[in-house]
DNA sequence: ATGCCGTGGAAACCACGA
């Protein structure tokens, strides 16, 4: 089973790689993110003809989640992260697939940092923190995909020292995310590959794809019975070489059936 | 060190992303 993850950057400007990417590797299930969309204007019926099902949680302009299942339908848990209900943001939505629970998060960026949407990144990985303490010690396997936003460690940026400020690298962001791991979570891309350089991001401009100047900020957290059917995982990045990328490769794992 | 690019939405620029 193929559990993939990518932020498409606009699912609309997006569409045509999505359909190419979905017909060509058949991920059965997929975590979008980015989706800049009201939840009125998804294009559904595209996804379904692909032979996927599929809920989403919109939003005009940003973010925005989506969670779709190959030939089957997802069976909805939540939509909105616990623990704010003044946040509006479209940034979580969550499913049951068969004996799988999946939880599809966009975590905020946070810049400028530090300042007001540092601290809200900091509280929104919080309270992502104490929902998934609910979810990591269930017998049946959990995977948080998403865009964490979050370089965890040195080997994940092309550059470090130049990211030490940045929102995403900041001790405080690798400190909370640490905090979450040590819940008794893998991070399934770099258990696989401790050594290799993978990126899952590479910026728009100064030709940082052709350079190879990347980011690993879309991650699989897996709880211990998930871990346990964990396979191979990996990144599709030629995807961020095709006409009209999103600034995202998808990345995936597969889990042993 | 930086928004140089890309996207949406409103407005002929700005917010936002990482």
């Amino acid at each position: 089973m193929r559990i993939a993850t990518y932020n498409v950057n606009s699912v609309h400007a997006r569409l045509p790689s999505l359909l190419r990417w979905l017909q060509e590797t058949t991920p059965d299930i997929v975590c979008l993110q980015e989706l800049k969309t009201p939840q009125e204007k998804f294009p559904e019926s595209a996804i379904r003809d692909a032979g996927y099902g599929v809920i989403w949680h919109g939003q005009k302009s940003y973010n925005g989640v989506a969670i779709l299942t190959r030939g089957c339908e997802p069976t909805e848990v939540r939509r909105v992260l616990p623990g704010d209900p003044e946040d509006l943001h479209s940034r979580y939505i969550e499913a049951v697939v068969r004996d799988v629970t999946i939880g599809c998060l966009y975590l905020p960026n946070g810049n400028p940092a530090p300042g007001p949407k540092f601290d809200y990144k900091l509280r929104w990985l919080e309270r992502l923190t104490l929902h998934a303490a609910e979810l990591v010690g269930k017998d049946s396997p959990v995977i948080l995909a998403g865009d964490y936003n979050v370089i965890p460690t040195e080997k994940d940026v092309y550059k470090p020292e130049r990211w030490i400020n940045d929102a995403l690298f900041r001790v405080e962001t690798r400190e909370a995310f640490n905090r979450l791991v040590a819940q008794g979570w893998t991070d399934a891309v770099r258990h696989l590959h401790p050594e290799a350089t993978i990126y899952t991001f590479w910026d728009y401009f100064r030709n940082s794809y052709g350079r190879d100047a990347g980011l690993r900020i879309d991650h699989h957290l897996l709880n211990a019975a998930a871990f346990k059917r964990l396979d191979r995982a990996g990144v599709d990045r030629d995807v961020r070489g095709w006409e009209r990328a999103s600034d995202h490769a998808p990345t995936w794992i597969d889990l042993k059936d």
